[in-house]
DNA sequence: TTGTATGCGTTATCAT
DNA sequence: ATGATAACGCATACAA
């Protein structure tokens, strides 16, 4: 079947080419209504679908959108087994094909910028998920395209962020804990780096233990690798050798996971003799047995900001916008805590 | 940053736009040595990178794959936040990017075909995964680009398939909970539909049964929706009304977790009072508490194979080739089913 | 209101 | 070996 153009249109329709492009771009006015009749007709004849890559070179313009997520760490496979990536996206994607966009998603590759793709693809805009060096951000600042970061403390005029109040969220688990009368509380969790959302939980976690008065324990806090094996290690760790910890948070679900396996392992049970505390409430969460009491963000709903706040910046529409966007949490009971206090 | 052209690369270099092109796309033997040098410089002092929407215009090929994916019930979602879906997808990303191809995924759309989407995108092949009314694999045919279907049971020439051998799945399952000792086994499945994956599997377990001389009873078969909501359904009917039935075979591990969830909903622990045993092999299988035993089939790896097959088709090295492959399957052995046998 | 002509960046044909 | 040029499908400035 071969390509049905423009001009195939406009012959049958006995009319220009011009005159069609006009109908077709919502330039009716251009148009007398009875040729406007005739081209429709002629268009849904003949199955007309305009070409992108002709309407891309001319416009500038690819209705085409990049979404950039990390690598695992064997720098071969995108993080879309991350239940987190996986469900953000699809939030992306539900907004994005509502508003009649399609996207690229790339794991970044190690050293290659993204700047290839966006200019191979004429890119419209991009979001950006995950941590990067300082150049990383930089490089992309020169592709000059709307962008949007999300759970980035990176601020500058040039991207847009949504986020949460990560310390909030590390202040909310920690606290929770607390009123359930726990006070030797481990935090097991991913690298804390400068600036990063882990840090930030971190803080939380600190402010919670001085407000209430407690003290904050270095030999507390489990630092790995953000993963579920991590967390079944710290599990362990605390299972095995601090008989004395009666209540972990975990910075985020899969690492919560891991320490309740962990834990299980050495015959600790949870909630019974170990109350564990997650964040974020992916899907998951609420399968597991026992089901995961979390800090919950809605994730669909932040990869659906995130689409929206991107086309806004896109179209000039964000003028008097916020640059950014924080989204509300929400402490999300099951069945991993316990109540100690008597 | 002005988008920099061919033409300015020529003209950086005092060649003509045609030479750069040549440089470009490996005719070097059209290119003296010196000349070529010189492109070369430019290029990379000017940053060049070249425009696939120009390129995708003359040449009809634009480097772009299309994945489809099932959304989910409200029509609003793909179905990403199913594992098995971001597993593959991770293993064709992997892929693809190897190969220097990007691609582009939708959800489908109830009613709304394909076509509109691969046109508008001059895409160079897709892989479609889920399964759809007979007329939508009709309309797919009329794109006339090289296609491969994942996990389907239609057999059209113009198709490659990619699968796995579910009826042989399925028998395996049931057979290795016979071998521990059970004979009361019950089936929990999504809707079994002519010609489906599920059927298949359930054709497995009935075949089984009868090599076992047990009899069939169609009471013991769970029939609802693909998913972890209908498994706990299916768990808790269970778990109530049959203390008779001793084991479970779930056509997916989603399902499995939610069947463990319902029994132990009612009390009943696994694997001491009743033995579940999955399909898939997904990644929280290993996870969950208890570790689920499962049929294992390498998801990502299929994923690879996937567009593996699909690259080669498009480069019409698959003359030879078997239009159709099927992957290997292996039972992996975790804490779900106990040993009854005495 | 309608149509003609030009250019977007690239590849390929055809001279030179 | 090299370069001028047409063509890909579309949008738009401009002329009619």
């Amino acid at each position: 079947m071969k390509r049905q153009t423009i001009k195939d249109v406009a012959k049958a329709a006995g009319v220009s080419a011009a005159a069609v492009s006009y109908a077709i771009n919502g330039k009716e006015h251009k148009v007398s209504a009875e040729t406007l009749e005739k081209i429709k007709d002629a268009m849904s004849e003949l199955n007309y679908v305009p070409n992108y890559s002709a309407r891309s070179l001319v416009n500038n313009r690819s209705n085409l959108i990049g979404i950039v997520i990390p690598q695992t760490e064997d720098m071969n496979h995108p993080l879309l087994e991350n239940p987190f990536y996986s469900e953000i996206i699809s939030g992306i994607e539900a907004e994005l094909r509502n508003r009649g966009y399609h996207f690229i998603l790339s794991g970044v590759n190690k050293g290659k910028s993204y700047l290839d793709t966006s200019m191979q693809r004429n890119l419209d805009g991009a979001i950006i998920m995950g941590i990067y060096h300082e150049s990383f951000y930089e490089e992309l600042k020169e592709i000059n395209i709307p962008m949007v970061l999300i759970d980035s403390y990176i601020h500058d005029s040039y991207f847009r962020n949504i986020g949460i109040d990560d310390e909030e969220g590390g202040f909310m688990a920690t606290r929770y804990l607390i009123g359930k009368g726990h006070s030797n509380i481990a935090l097991a969790t991913g690298m804390i780096k400068k600036d990063g959302v882990v840090e930030k939980r971190f803080l939380g976690y600190k402010r919670a233990l001085k407000e209430a008065k407690l003290f904050y324990r270095p030999e507390f806090v489990y630092e790995g690798t953000m993963s579920y094996e991590y967390g079944v290690e710290a599990g362990r760790l605390i299972g095995e050798k601090h008989p004395e910890i009666t209540a972990v948070f975990a910075t985020s679900d899969m690492m919560a996971l891991g320490v309740i396996t962990g834990l299980s392992e050495c015959g600790k049970r949870v909630p019974e003799d170990v109350s564990v505390i997650g964040f974020d409430d992916i899907a998951i969460s609420k399968i597991f047995i026992p089901k995961l009491t979390t800090i919950k963000q809605n994730i669909t709903r932040k990869g659906i900001k995130a689409a929206e706040c991107l086309l806004d910046a896109m179209n000039g529409e964000d003028a008097e916008l916020p640059k950014e966007i924080i989204l509300p949490l929400e402490i999300v009971e099951r069945n991993s805590v316990r109540d100690i206090s008597e």
